[in-house]
Formats: structure tokens, sequence, C-alpha cells
DNA sequence: GTGAAAGCGCTAACAC
DNA sequence: GTGTTAGCGCTTTCAC
């Protein structure tokens, strides 16, 4: 049925080595016999199998990358920019999707165990630092979006503190001073150093943190509106609001539109990570970039030579964020 | 350094063959080498290579889903249905993107022809009926989302027809009879069907599709933005647009909304396919949704199905969609 | 119930 | 420049 490189050499009269010389380039073959048998090839419609090829160079070529949730646009742009730097240097990217949940992170891990993959992306993992570090011996892993504390692993993010105090300062300079945060509370790091960030702003201005002003959830978006309800209800309701994510934007920009008030005017909003959506909201949403397609090649790029390497390179990179003020952030 | 079957039964004391059984747990082994066995694997934390595995049962039991643009939650969605399903019959779910281009689809359809993977999922594909044709007699392959006339290829679409008629008919019984349609030109049937559909909704109505109100392109956004220029610069603007997707819907809708237009009110809009982002718009799209997870599992199960028999069903499945009447569509 | 051995399709070391 | 052959890790017949 399926047509091998045994049928190839057979009829085109020459040796499986050399067919294999021709399909891979390498070794030298004379002009003759590589055009005998790329007709052939060409003829019989022969495509080698990976698995016997793959079985045999102990490598795939192929990263997975594991993320929390397949439907944030978030994730699949930065696959995008591996796959742009994986198609140049013969690697193919596939993603899984773990919804967030560990029992499926971990089933997932298993094609780089029996080496169905050979390179593993974590986008915000349920793993601890020990398990990470005791993982990276192994296996080539890199984390993106969200680095864990204590795991020697390569990682890249962007600077989660410095771009929630950029995000900050914005609103200060346009003159608000009661600033809402939503944010998110749990094991991830990113919500916490986008708030620590936010708080430093705050301080240089003279200001600190108020608690009333602090909603802490989960990165689900409805906590976006249950963030506003309780804002507004205070007896001075915040002039503007920094979401850690754009999706809780929109969810909070929605209920203040829904409660009479004009965004970019009555109050200011701004988001996280520049999802393509920013662009659709009325009014548009201001937000702090993460550069999606150079955050994707640069974690290809390090893992594929970390695969390729047996020195391993496990630094923290952190790529370049940046405030785009859009129509949903105005003066006080 | 990587441990083999081998090692395991080594370690353990009895053959590979037996060990090989116990993993794969359908002949019969003495529960005492079973047991020994099992407390190997554990002790050596031995994961079977799946490329020896695979090329061995020539199969690998993972499906490719090759989809024009994986930022579309859309897509995104269906594939989580299709990992529902997969996941309970031990199949794994891939994903690559063409960015809609013929030649990058190609390139992932040798994942098919080198036996990476056992079957592949096209959403929206480049390839013409006779390609697929010549192709689903090698490999099973499956279409999703959009059909190809002639295609003689397994595939589950929406009944695209019906539901524009549904959609057309969901404004004309809001009193609408001046109705935009904002669609797509491109040999992808789907956008033809649904305009189709609507046209026969207006013929009901004793209606005509009036070509002022008929604004074609393609599918991105920005023709939202321009189909709404194009409608109120008319002596007659329509009170209401139908647009085939919802990015487009929700680009329209913005433009409505900077033109001081009251969505629900001034203008109705129906948006297609119900991507999460309709209830975040203000005010919320309504839409016609497709049943991405039942789509995804349908899909999943006959390609399956397909897999392992050989007689293959290249039967067009259709599943139910639904309009959703939301915010932005209100009475005449 | 268990082991020996063949072979899946391929690459690469070795011989010529 | 080319062919022969071992072997990647696994499953599965075939003996016993």
């Amino acid at each position: 049925m399926s047509v091998t490189i045994k049928d190839v050499a057979r009829e085109a009269g020459v040796s499986v080595a050399t067919v294999s010389r021709v399909l891979n380039g390498n070794s030298s073959v004379s002009e003759s016999s590589a055009k005998l048998v790329r007709e052939t090839v060409e003829r019989l419609g022969y495509s080698p199998n990976f698995l016997g090829r793959n079985l045999r160079k102990r490598s795939t070529n192929v990263i997975l990358v594991i993320m929390p949730n397949a439907e944030h646009s978030l994730y699949m742009k930065i696959c995008v920019g591996m796959q742009t730097y994986g198609q140049k240097h013969g690697y193919d990217i596939i993603t899984a999707s773990s919804n967030a949940t560990n029992a499926v992170e971990s089933r997932h891990m298993n094609m780089v165990f029996n080496k169905t993959v050979d390179g593993v992306v974590l986008m915000g993992t349920s793993f601890d630092a020990q398990t990470l570090n005791r993982l990276a011996d192994n296996y080539d892993i890199a984390l993106c979006c969200e680095g864990v504390t204590g795991a020697n692993v390569l990682t890249v993010t962007v600077d989660d503190e410095q771009a929630g105090y950029d995000a900050g300062i914005a609103l200060l300079k346009k003159g608000h001073r009661k600033i809402g945060f939503i944010g998110v509370r749990s094991t991830a790091l990113s919500a916490t150093l986008r708030r620590n960030g936010f708080a430093r702003a705050l301080r240089e201005y003279g200001l600190e943190l108020d608690p009333a002003y602090l909603y802490e959830n989960t990165y689900d978006d409805e906590n976006g509106e249950l963030a506003i309800e309780r804002f507004m209800s205070l007896p001075e309701p915040p002039t503007a609001v920094f979401a850690v994510s754009d999706l809780l934007a929109m969810r909070a920009l929605k209920k203040c539109v829904e409660l009479g008030l004009t965004v970019g005017k009555d109050i200011s909003i701004i988001g996280f990570d520049n999802i393509s959506m920013c662009e659709l909201t009325n009014p548009s949403l201001s937000t702090v970039e993460q550069p999606c397609l150079k955050m994707g090649e640069l974690v290809a790029r390090k893992l594929i030579e970390n695969i390729n390497s047996d020195t391993k390179d496990n630094k923290y990179y952190t790529v370049p964020h940046r405030v785009i003020l859009r129509g949903s952030t105005g003066d006080k």
C-alpha cells in the first residue's frame, strides 16, 4: 500500500542508501543517480515515513506548546511567532491545551517523555519549581508568558513589574489619582508582578495602593464586571482602572458603558496583552502590548538551540512591552 | 540515557515480549510477572518510545487540524470538541495554521503523507474538489466548517443556507425590510450559502436582495466598517445588517456607534459564529451560533471511525445552528 | 504463560 | 560514488 524507500530503490535500480543520500542531500551522489532517484520518487509519489526516520535519528523536529486555554488569542499569536522561526529551521510547532489543569498538562507531557516531540513550551504551567527543575534536567523545556520563581528553566516573558509600572504611570500622567486595579490572585507570578509595578508607580506619586481599589480574583472575564460593580459602589469611585488582561478590561469597559459612564472621559481603562479585539471595543481599549511574535520567535530559537546543544541555556529572558493608549483612556 | 523496553526487561528478568504484553494489557501474563514489570517500569521511570511503537503499529493515534487562522477562536473551540472525543478514544489532536495559503497548507499535509499523523481535518481548505478526492482515496481526511462542492469527502458544517435564512427571518420578524448583507466573495461555499438563505428569507416576505444593500469582500474585519460606511451613505440606509461573521459584525457595530447610531434601536446587527466575544460588545451581539463543541466531536468521531475501518464514510453532515438574539437587534 | 526473533522504514557506519 | 548491513524501540507471530 504505502510506498517505501525500498520500493524507490528497487524501481530506480539503486540501493536504499543512495535514495536516502539523495533525499537528505548531505552525502555525495553522482548527478545521474540523483536525477534517477528524484524522478522515481516523483513517479511513485514517495514521501519518507517520518516514524522510521525519526526513530533512527532519535529526534522529531517537532516542538509541543502546552497552553492553559487555546481560545486565548494571545497564546495562539505566540505560536505563530514560534512557527515563523521553526519553519526556517525545520521545526514544526504543535499545540495542546491543558484547560489549566495539572492532570491534562501532565498527560500532554507524555509526548515529551515518549519522544513524540523534541521539546516543549509551557505557557503558564501548573508544575512547581522543583518539578520543573527535575524535568529540565532530562528534557528540553521552556516557559513562556509566565515564569515560576525558583525554576531554573529557560523562560521568556515581558518584564511584568515594569509593565505594571508603565501602565500605572500612563494613568497617573493623565492626572488620575484614584485608580482601581483588577488583578488575579493565583500562584501565577505575572499578575502579582504587574501589581507590584503598579504600586511602585503610585508610590512615585506619593500614593499607596488602596485596598478598596484592589479587586483580585481569577482571569475569568466576569471579574471585570464584578470589579466595576464593587468600585462604583464606593463613596469615591476610581476615575481609572488598570486590568491585568484585556478580557478583564473589556468586560469592565462593557459594564461601565452599561452603567451610563462614558469610557475615556468619566472613567479611563487600560488592559494588558493587546489582543486584536482591543480595537473592536467602543471606545477602543488602551493596553500594554506583549510582543507575541517576538516572544514566540525568541522562545523557539532558544529552545531549539538547547535541543541541539548539550549545554542548556536556562536563562530568564524578557522582551520589551509597549503601552498603547487608545480611546478608553483620557485625562482626569 | 533514555531507558528502553530492553532495560526494563533486563532489570525485571523477563523478556521484552512480556514487558510489552504487560504494557499493552491485551495478552495474558501471569500476575507475578505483571507486578514485577510494573514495579520495574515505575522504578526506572520508563515511558515507551512512541516512535518505535507507532512505526511498528503503523499508526500514531494523532489527528492534525489545519486551520486558515489559528487566532480565530471559532476554530480553536472546535478543536476543544475534537479533543474531548479524542481523549476518550486514545487520540491526540494537534493543530497547525496555514494562514490561508495553499503552500503552507500543502506543507502541513506532509504530516499526513509521512505518517506523522493518522488523519487530518481541514477547516476551510484551499484545495479544489479534484485534489481533495484524490487525497481522500489514500488518506483519512475530513473537512469542517467549510465544504467544497464536488468533493466526495467527509464533511461537517452547519446548514449554512438554512442558517442564513433563519438570520434573515429573525430580522424580518422584527419588522426590518431594508437589510444590509455583509458577505464574503471567495471560493468558500459557506458565505454564498448564507447569502442564498438570506435571499430566500427576503423572497418569503416579497423582497429582493437589493445590490445596494450587498457588500461582499473578505473576512478581514475592516470590511465591517467599510460596509457600514457604504450603507450609511445611501439615500435610504438599511435599518438592519446581517454579517457572515461575528468579527465583521463587531467591526460594523463599532462603526455604527462611532457614527452616533444606537445599535439595537437605530440599527440592528446580527453576526455569525457566536464567538465568546459577542457578549463583550456594547450592546452584546446577536448571532447565529455554530455548535463548535458538537462539530468538533462529530468530525473527530467520524474521522476516527474512518481511520479504523476500510470502508470510508464520505458523507456530508450538518449540525444544528441556533439564532441568538442579544442587545444588537431590536424592533424596527 | 513466556521467550526468541522478525521486521516496521529509515539513516549512517563501514567496506569497497 | 555506491552498496551492504546493523540497529533505532517497539509489537507480534511462532514455538515451546
